[in-house]
DNA sequence: GTGCCACTTCAACCGCGCTTGAGGTCAAGG
DNA sequence: CCTTGACCTCAAGCGCGGTTGAAGTGGCAC
């Protein structure tokens, strides 16, 4: 598996190869090697596409996909901002866990209430 | 707090006049009494949108916000597979919130870790 | 009456996150 | 040699979820 086309490393991630062009695109992937022309790519790309394929399954946009990664690429110790990125990410993934568990509560409260209508609903 | 116009509507669940109108529009809530040719809300509408907006908020899409209130809004009884419908959405947003928590641990293990870029981090 | 502002409709536009299509290349298999 | 299929670039298109703008109306204060 030392190396991949652009074809492979889709089905690896479940994406189509236009998703991973786009994201090199957008710069999230950096270009990779190329052989005949050909994207190739290695291990460190797969992970860097899982993870950011894993982001964006976690409801993250690409925006703040690029601007962490940045940051993560930056040279180490270069003022980077990495770890007050990092805190705020948890604190919007918290926000968004935190509006499921509602929804989830509301939902559970509209199975077990027998009221006909959700305006109506005397538990909502 | 009897009638509401819908910029007072608006502004009680942090939207914007025009998405109510094309929340109407869409399905997800029914043309409301007229005054003057204005809309007039009660407290259900309030209510229906208050369901509306925590649902979207929790990542529901509209056509399954709108499949939604339509399973409920059914005569109750006429073959409503409103408790699949419901326990399917738990199912999603079970789902999600996996996704979120899974991205909180990868976070919080960057934030451990001092490795120096993603592709190369070894607890990924 | 005359501002003025919130409201009305309708169509057009926007940003996001890709996908699709046209037109061309490259490498392998028969 | 010829076909097949995955790849290439670039531009255009699409579905979603609204927003925006134009052109007009309602109703209240002055």
């Amino acid at each position: 598996m030392a190396e991949l086309s652009i074809g492979e490393l889709a089905a690896r991630v479940r994406l189509r190869p236009s998703a991973i062009r786009y994201y090199e695109a957008a710069g999230l992937l950096p270009p990779p090697a190329r052989r005949g022309g050909r994207r190739r790519y290695d291990g460190a790309s797969l992970r860097r596409l899982s993870f950011i394929v894993q982001a964006r399954r976690a409801g993250l946009t690409i925006a703040k996909v690029r601007r962490w990664l940045a940051a993560w690429d930056a040279p180490p110790g270069a003022g980077s901002p990495l770890r007050d990125i990092l805190a705020a990410e948890l604190a919007t993934l918290d926000a968004r866990s935190v509006e499921i568990e509602r929804q989830r509560a509301r939902v559970a409260t509209l199975l077990d209430c027998r009221c006909t209508s959700i305006a109506d609903c005397p538990s909502l």
